[in-house]
DNA sequence: TCAATATTGGACTCAATAGTCCTGTGTACG
DNA sequence: CGTACACAGGACTATTGAGTCCAATATTGA
C-alpha cells in the first residue's frame, strides 16, 4: 500500500522508531508461529524485541492492532516467496519444484505449526473481521500466482484452453492448506506431500499426451 | 474404547453423573465450536451448562482434559456422520452426494468455523500432545472411510486396480480440509465447494472411459 | 546549543480466568 | 430409616495478562 512496509503507521516515526517497530512485528511474528496468537502474550513480545510496554502501546493500539502487522508482515514474506518461486513458473517440472520446495520446507520442521498465513486464517477468522479480510486478500493473491503460473503452462499448449485454471488454482491452495493441516497434526510431512502430488497428477492427467513443449 | 461415549471417566459415575458429564462435554463443544477453545472460559461452559464450578472439577482435572473429551465427543460426531455418508457409496454419484451434503452444511453458515475437526486440531495441535494424537487418529479414520468408498467404487471396475486409492483419499480429506479454510476466511462457501469439485473432477479423470458399471 | 518533541523504561491498575475449598442436599443401599 | 457417599452450589484465591501513566532520555531542527 505505502512505502514502508507492515500498515500505516498512524503516527509519525522517525527512523530509530521504524526500526523499532519492525523490531516488534519481527519479534510477534517469530512467537505467533510457535505459540500462537492466543499462546502469545505481550510480555512475550516485550523481552523478545527487548522493548518496553509503552513503546508496544505507541506503535499499536491493542494487541489486536498488533496482530493485525504481523499478518501484513507474514502477508508480505509469503507472497514474496510464492512470486519468487512462481513467477517465472511456466512448465510442470518449474511446479513440481515448486511443491519441492515446499515439502523440504515442511519436512525440516516436521509439519509442526503448519503454513504461517493458514495458522493465523484459522485463529483470526471468526473472532477479527479485518484481519480476516486482509488473510482472505492474501489468499486471493497466492491464489492468482498459481493461476498465472498454470495460465502460463496451457500457453505453452500442453494444457487444452478449454480448462478453467483458476479454479484449478484454488483446488492446488485448497490442497496445500490441508496437507499443512494433516502434517501439523501427525506431526510428520507426509500428508501434506502426498496432498500436492495428488494435485500435481491431478494437472499432469490434464496434460493432453502427444502436445507441445516439455 | 469402552461402552460410555466420551472418554474413561476416572471416578464412578451414577446415570445422573453421566447425564452431568454429557451436558458439560456437549456445551462445551458446541462453545468451543463458535468462539474457538482459548476464547471458551471455564465460566461460558458452567453457564452453557447450568452447571457449578466444582462439577465441572469433579469431572475433569483441568481444562485440558475437558478438551480432549470435546475432541472425543466431535471426533464421534464427525466419524458417525462420515460412516452414515460414505459407508456404503460405492459410486461416483455416491461421492458427489456426499460433496453436496457437506458443501451443503457449510454454505448454510457461510463457511463460518470451518470444520468442526479441522479447527480443533489447528488450535490444539502445537499445544496439547495427548489431544493432536487423538485428532490425528481420527483424521486416519476418516481417511480410511473415503478410502474404502474409492476401492469400493475401484471393485465396480469404473477405476483401474494400478491407482492407489489411499494416497487419493488424503487428497479429499486435505482439499476438503483446505476449502473449510479458504471458506472460513471468505465467509463464503465457494472455495470449499471448488475444492471438493476438483478432487472429485480428478476422481473422474481417472475413471477410464468406456469402462463397466455407472 | 536550546527547546520541542520523539522515544524509552518500567511500575502500576484492573479485569478476567483457572483452579480450590467448604458447606449443604439428594439418593441408594444395607 | 439411617448412614455413607455421590452430587450441587458458589464464594474465594492466586495468577496472569491487557492496558495506563509518568518520569527519564535521546533526537532533531532552528
Amino acid at each position: 500500500m505505502n512505502a514502508n512496509s507492515d500498515e500505516s503507521p498512524a503516527i509519525r516515526l522517525t527512523a530509530r522508531g521504524m526500526r523499532t517497530r519492525t523490531r516488534i512485528v519481527a519479534a510477534a511474528a517469530d512467537l505467533m508461529r510457535v505459540q500462537g496468537i492466543g499462546g502469545t502474550t505481550l510480555d512475550d513480545v516485550m523481552v523478545a524485541s527487548g522493548v518496553s510496554k509503552s513503546q508496544l502501546y505507541r506503535h499499536f493500539e491493542d494487541k489486536d492492532a498488533l496482530v493485525r502487522a504481523v499478518v501484513t508482515h507474514v502477508g508480505e514474506f509469503v507472497v514474496a516467496r510464492e512470486t519468487n518461486m512462481l513467477g517465472k513458473v511456466s512448465t510442470l517440472a518449474g511446479l513440481r519444484r515448486w511443491r519441492d520446495s515446499l515439502v523440504k520446507a515442511n519436512a525440516l520442521r516436521h509439519g509442526m505449526y503448519g503454513c504461517a498465513l493458514g495458522s493465523l486464517a484459522s485463529e483470526v477468522s471468526d473472532h477479527d473481521a479485518v484481519a480476516r479480510q486482509m488473510l482472505d486478500e492474501l489468499f486471493q493473491t497466492w491464489q492468482r500466482l498459481i493461476d498465472e503460473a498454470l495460465a502460463r503452462i496451457q500457453r505453452t499448449g500442453v494444457l487444452d484452453e478449454s480448462i478453467d485454471t483458476s479454479r484449478l488454482a484454488v483446488g492446488f491452495l485448497a490442497s496445500l492448506q490441508g496437507g499443512y493441516l494433516l502434517a501439523q497434526t501427525a506431526r510428520d510431512v507426509e500428508p501434506m506431500a502426498i496432498a500436492v502430488d495428488v494435485a500435481l497428477a491431478h494437472l499432469e492427467s490434464l496434460t493432453a499426451p502427444g502436445r507441445a513443449a516439455s
